[in-house]
RNA sequence: GCCCCCAUCGUCCAGCGGCCUAGGACGCCGCCCUUUCAAGGCGGCAACACGGGUUCGAAUCCCGUUGGGGGUGCCA
């Protein structure tokens, strides 16, 4: 069995197109069969092929990998064209102002199986002779793609459901050239948008690598993916690439469009995030965070940070206050949890003089603390705000005592007394 | 306009004639835990588009309606 994924580099990769890639690459595995790769680039005037490699790459990023090409069309083109003549010659196509038109009859009507959908069949009247070669001389892709399916052995045919319309065409095409294999065709649902509209760049970011540059790992983003038009009957949702593999079957999927969702595609980014090994957290993340280092945190508070990023980019506003010379001052957090805060200056005198000697540890900062706040009535989950916003800026972040023994008793001395100043 | 596809909670998925007073997940709301915020635990809100059939029995099968989408290029 053989299946191929046929990208035309006019654009990134975008989200629907690795679902689509994706898909054929699960079936391929599943199956042991081979998936092609092919690059359709018979268009010219929109082709970039610089936009090859971004595809490739995103390609590799998920870690979908191909067993053979990527193959380019523009290089078959002599190909194509012997098989325009061949038509040509058996006046099964005609020549029309320059281009030729392949000719349709108008009896009956053609169809196929869909390994999704069921049968799917169109009127042949309702198909005009259609374009299969350009004035210009080149080949058009409803030709191109049929062909070079063909020619490749291509078995099973998993591809988004707007081709559906490009069916009959095909098939006549098939028909025409007298070919005799059996191939199964998969349409899969759309991915959509908010409105429900085929995702495009209407929808923001769709290109594969700005998931990627915005923190989310290829993992999540593989496994949501695979969620979008196909489950399983034991509800489980995020499981491993190889477990999917196991079970993705074509009967399997869905025929109905479905909505690709940011927030969704996040949870699974935080379990995928939350799951990962100290040293990967640290290598992926590290980027991210600079120039911060996180690789100079101790573990424990480090762990905890993991714990709680969803995304990549969540991690500068974490930490960049141990690495800042001053404490960058969120106004909200500043008004409530200091400025309007009538405790706050008991808060910020009891705790200047509690850490003025004591042993500079978390445990013994915690404890001070609490005793601050005991005295002035407060639990700890109220003391600690005033201190918070005073050293880190914010009235939310990682646990504050092993950032206050990160950063140091000089520095948290002089941000609590810059707070108290302020009032 | 014409052709084609689709139709279960707001969203994604499960359900493939009786197990469904429809299940899970995201999100949302409450409570607990707690050093803030997350995480975690517990609970809650929330759907079979509508109308006809078929059947002892329909979310599941058939037809229609409505709604949504895709395609209608000498783009791919």
């Amino acid at each position: 069995m053989r299946c191929r994924f046929a990208p035309s580099p006019t654009g990134y990769l975008h989200v629907g197109s690795a679902r689509t890639a994706l898909f054929n690459w699960l079936f391929a595995r599943h199956h042991g069969a081979t998936f092609v790769l092919r690059i359709e680039d018979t268009d010219a005037s929109r082709n970039q092929p610089e936009l090859v490699t971004n595809i490739l790459d995103s390609l590799r990023w998920l870690g979908l990998d191909w067993d053979e090409g990527p193959y380019y069309q523009s290089e078959r083109a002599a190909r194509h064209n012997e098989v325009v003549e061949g038509l040509l010659a058996d006046s099964l196509a005609y020549v029309d102002e320059g281009a030729v038109r392949l000719r349709v009859d108008d009896e009956g009507t053609i169809g196929w199986d869909d390994v999704i959908r069921g049968r799917v069949s169109f009127e042949r009247a309702n198909v005009e002779d259609f374009v299969i070669r350009r004035s210009d001389g080149s080949p058009l892709f409803l030709l191109t793609n049929v062909v070079d399916d063909w020619d490749m052995g291509i078995t099973h045919v998993i591809r988004g459901e707007d081709m559906i319309n490009n069916m009959p065409k095909q098939l006549l095409l098939l028909e025409a050239l007298g070919v005799d294999r059996e191939v199964h065709y998969a349409h899969l649902p759309l991915l959509v948008d908010e409105q429900r509209r085929k995702l495009s760049k209407r929808f923001g970011d769709v290109a594969i690598e700005s998931y990627r540059d915005r923190g989310f790992v290829a993992p999540a983003m593989t496994n949501y993916l695979a969620t979008l038009g196909w489950g399983t009957a034991d509800g489980v949702e995020i499981r491993p690439l190889a477990e999917i593999v196991e079970r993705f079957e074509l009967s399997g999927v869905n025929k109905s469009s479905a909505f690709f969702d940011v927030k969704k595609l996040t949870h699974f980014n935080h379990e995928y995030i939350r799951a990962m090994a100290p040293e990967e957290f640290s290598a992926l993340a590290g980027p991210f965070a600079e120039p911060f280092d996180l690789a100079a945190l101790p573990a424990g508070y480090l762990a905890d940070i993991q714990g709680r990023t969803q995304t990549f980019p969540e991690l500068a506003p974490m930490i960049d206050w141990l690495y800042l010379d001053e404490p960058p001052i969120d106004t909200d957090s500043w008004a409530k949890g200091v400025a309007g805060n009538p405790a706050a200056v008991a808060i910020l005198d009891g705790t200047l003089h509690a850490y003025a000697d004591c042993a500079w540890g978390k445990d013994e900062l915690h404890h001070r603390l609490a005793a601050v706040g005991e005295a002035n009535g407060l639990k700890l989950g109220k003391a600690q705000a005033p201190v918070r916003v005073a050293v880190t800026g914010r009235s939310v972040g990682p646990p504050l005592f092993d950032g206050l023994e990160v950063l140091g008793r000089e520095r948290t001395l002089a941000r609590l007394r810059a707070a108290r100043a302020r009032l």
